[in-house]
DNA sequence: TAAATCTAGTTAAAAGATGTTAAAATAATG
DNA sequence: CATTATTTTAACATCTTTTAACTAGATTTA
């Protein structure tokens, strides 16, 4: 038995026989699912815990799931949504690819084509879950990021990072040209979304702008009240 | 690294009859047995000891066994964890698998048959393809490490290890390109995590160091209050 | 718009953790 | 028992992270 972090999955819908029988084959599948009745309840609870998947039915009562997903995005700009659709309705569909939905399954489907699509997701955008994760290595602007290595490659010059540098960067490198949300970051970094540890996140985005200094192209931008962004 | 004969075994449990029963049915198949009767007794007992395998009632006074499944897997990716489940309870089981749980058992219970599952886990937990035997000699980049041997051998050289230094290197390796828990590392190795035996262990990882620096895509790298990383 | 308030930028000091070396203590060996 | 190998302890240097303090923007409020 592999042991692995669970995905954690937030699951907003509203009909309870439908959204237990889901929560529940989903649990059975090895993820960890949150399962919330409403779109309001589900914003709240996307705010306050950290998830790595989102399955929003769109009629929901207090907030239906495109401005669900809309508020989601604009705090977290990469992680998986899909949408669950009562009929096959194009509107439905064309708001959701503006959204940036990435998948959609239509009532009433199998419950195994659901956890495919999930799997087909997850594979695309985090890489084999089995598998051990590849070697990081990125491009930032004329750096070469090491991830694994902590290191941060500029012609010769050969910059070492510990390992909340490296993590925020990392994080940062994610969210490239987006903003990465700030209590995003705290959540994932440093565990919390407390004052100090936002002054401590300040404090290591001065670091990594000095390290950035080199390229002119880079900067990493303040987004006042959401967090920062890192553009090439 | 000292190899016991007998496997460390921790047991939460909060009924005295059966966590008695049990642990001496276990002690006479020759098992060490620690029995714990609440949740955090058994936290606080694996924190200062080591073991090889736990086996935890999930409802526990002072901190379910889940809990404390969580708690004990932040410091220790790899051991076997067995649920005792009151009821053959499927939310018990979700929860289990998420966590990693490695097998359940239903009361009651034949004690013959926790036995077998214990038996098939520890062969399984030790065949695994990921971890290595100890007699086996594995690869460390250029370096074949002889572990029983005490051996590090690059082409024709051959450094001699001390037991220390090879114990380490050892846990190293099983947690290749993954943290190794300072804490866990202390216990396993050194008995207990104290303040001196910290520095005793910095000492040795300077030590793996300077015998690792033959090849220069092998590091230890600190992951600060954490531990240390053997990255290829 | 000015003042108040909130948020972020920056630097430096403080606190804490690790790196390294060498000497001291302990254990192992002949 | 003397010698040697191993491990621990101590000391000091360095690195990492957090906290504090002060400054500067941004946004809101009166």
């Amino acid at each position: 038995m592999k042991h692995m972090n669970s995905v954690q999955l937030l699951l907003v819908e509203d009909d309870p026989n439908l959204g237990q029988l889901l929560k529940e084959y989903l649990e059975v599948k090895g993820f960890s699912v949150k399962l919330c009745r409403n779109g309001e309840e589900g914003y709240l609870t996307f705010k306050n815990e950290v998830f790595d998947f989102c399955i929003f039915d769109v009629m929901l009562p207090r907030m239906d799931g495109f401005t669900l997903a809309e508020k989601v995005r604009q705090k977290d700009t990469k992680i998986p949504i899909l949408f669950l659709t009562a009929k096959s309705m194009k509107e439905d569909t064309i708001k959701g690819l503006q959204i940036g939905a990435d998948d959609y399954m239509t009532k009433p489907f199998r419950m195994e084509e659901l956890l495919l699509r999930i799997q087909a997701i997850l594979r695309r955008t985090q890489g084999d879950p089995g598998s051990t994760s590849p070697k990081e290595h990125q491009q930032i602007g004329k750096f070469t990021f090491e991830y694994d290595q902590r290191k941060l490659i500029f012609q010769d010059e050969e910059q070492k990072l510990t390992s909340k540098e490296a993590d925020l960067l990392f994080l940062l490198c994610q969210y490239r040209n987006q903003v990465l949300d700030r209590s995003l970051a705290l959540k994932k970094i440093w565990r919390e979304d407390t004052y100090f540890n936002a002054r401590s996140m300040d404090v290591y985005v001065t670091k990594l702008r000095k390290y950035l200094r080199a390229d002119d192209k880079l900067q990493i931008i303040n987004v006042h009240g959401q967090g920062f962004k890192l553009i090439e």
